[in-house]
DNA sequence: TTGGCTTATACTTATCCTGAGCATAATCGA
DNA sequence: TCGATTATGCTCAGGATAAGTATAAGCCAA
């Protein structure tokens, strides 16, 4: 059994499957982040990886070309998963997909297409909190969710569950982690709160608000998000959702509705500018309220001049 | 075109290919960080995707299992890339790979597989910076690189490709960043300075010292080191590695012989008290040189009590 | 038995980073 | 001219981090 590596499935030719390319497409938009959706606001765009591709990101490129009118900028893969075809009880999947998040800036995408832009937090209600949580959803939330933990069978478990939530959702006076996007939604599904854990098979309740969608869409979407929230923090990627010239205002909005939160302006500037990741243009925003502010571009520079990359760990210099 | 999400090719059934799962199974043992390798150590372990496999990462560990006896513990998904089939030209792929990141400890293995264990520095020398580099493989890999920038056809392409050398393997007295481990074989691939890079029709020279591997293997590598040198400064990791009981010493020598640098002893203890990462057994170490060591075990409740993750936005907690 | 070697462990120090807040500048409109 | 609003400069305190000093506790050979 032990042997070299295989390429041909020892049972035969019959354990072939196909691979979809799924895409997380986000534009930010007047400060709100917006997906790339189709099938009614109800799928994110996927096609098929075909021979014609020469790799799989080629095949996801003209996917995405092909449905936007345009040439996809920033792209990097996300997660593979097999499709376990939920509906249709215990098969084992015959198909997998292959998701990746994409970068773009709204006003690239051509018209006349079925596609168009939803607000993600259409699809993730809870994952706002610049202005708070509505304090309606957050009461639901945590009542469902200490309901959720007290129905386990033993006491162990109940504690066990309600210590998840907690630490998820940031209750019992934890710190609000923006990056546990996932962790989040699949909390929510296991407790049978969200209209995809009834599809598949949870008892049927009342489920609590945001969209849900097809398959396992809305997954790849939190672990979308999940990404990008964790990625703009050590990474120049959210000025590839920028327009080529922006205010340091604007560049804070964009970076709040990504993730979810307020940052504070005076050290928002001071991280970017010590950074050195823009440069003035110039010129002067117009049609401003208040003190009117300088307009900056990207120093794209710093792409060549630094690999940038966090470290933690007390490493020796010399 | 833009359409419903599709399932089914449209050009029929002719678009069905065959998965691969590749492992990147890391042991440390000794302070010496090792990767389980097939093929005379040329490969490593891999196999196809079956329909009998309920999920992906289930097919992994069944394959593991076989080819180990002992079952998989902590395991996550690497990348998923297509094979060009580059022995064959331009062919389009028809499989692909999923790869995944496995943590183990060598001790687990049964014996009589012919799979074994093989230091992970043998194929990347470079990557073990602990005592500086050999004085020999520094000059080369600086004098072969700068000969490949000059190579290039104008100034500005010679010095972009001097400078993404210099970043990637910290010459010019720029910093060692243990992370970019994928970045710098891809860059000596391009080079055209090691093994894979000749097999697959770059010109004949003399390569750098590092093991190949077959197909894509030192590539999947190269990922899977990275994302682990990566992730054991934010998420507590190491232990899967470690023994039940061992020395912050020890402990310190396996984080040091997978970041293939070292640390400043102290304050990496600090780090680890303050994080409450483990606690004392009680014990003190036996056949040790000087002073004994107090016996530590890893903190098992942090892994319920915290959801670990850095934030580099200046975030106001109002 | 003692001095030397080795590792363990406790503290100190200087520096930098980060969150937070104060103060002032510049513009518009009532 | 006042008030509202945003831009921008600056300070400050606390905490984290890199590095070094000092002491403790074993073993071993002279």
């Amino acid at each position: 059994m032990a042997g070299a590596p295989r390429k041909e499935s020892r049972t035969g030719a019959a354990n072939t499957i196909t691979a979809d390319l799924v895409a997380v497409l986000v534009a930010v938009t007047d400060g709100e982040p917006k997906i790339m959706t189709i099938a009614n606001a109800a799928a994110l765009p996927s096609g098929p990886f075909e021979f014609t591709h020469r790799s799989l990101q080629m095949g996801l490129r003209a996917w995405v070309e092909a449905q936007t009118g345009h040439p996809l900028g920033y792209v990097e893969q996300l997660y593979t998963f097999a499709d376990r075809g939920r509906a249709g009880g215990a098969k084992s999947p015959h198909s997998i997909s292959i998701s990746y998040l994409g970068l773009t800036r709204e006003d690239k995408v051509g018209q006349g297409f079925e596609a168009h832009w939803s607000g993600w937090y259409e699809y993730f209600p809870w994952e706002d909190q610049r202005a708070g949580l509505p304090a309606s959803l957050a009461k639901t939330l945590a009542s469902r969710l200490r309901a959720w933990a007290k129905s386990a069978d033993t006491t162990s478990l109940q504690r066990e569950r309600w210590q998840r939530a907690a630490i998820t959702f940031g209750f019992d006076d934890r710190e609000w982690n923006e990056e546990l996007v996932l962790q989040r939604y699949e909390l929510l599904y296991e407790a049978g709160l969200i209209p995809e854990a009834l599809r598949d098979g949870a008892p049927a309740t009342t489920v609590i608000p945001g969209k849900p969608m097809t398959g396992d869409h809305r997954r790849i979407l939190a672990t979308g998000i999940a990404r990008l929230r964790a990625k703009i923090k050590y990474r120049p990627v959210v000025f590839e959702l920028m327009p080529a010239e922006f205010t340091l205002l604007q560049l804070q909005r964009s970076v709040e509705a990504l993730a979810g939160r307020l940052v504070h302006k005076q050290n928002f500037r001071r991280l970017i500018e010590q950074q050195q990741l823009v440069e003035e243009t110039g010129a002067i925003a117009a049609d401003t309220v208040g003190r009117p502010a300088k307009l900056f571009r990207f120093r794209h520079g710093v792409l060549a001049e630094r690999a940038v990359a966090g470290t933690k760990l007390p490493l020796s210099r010399t």
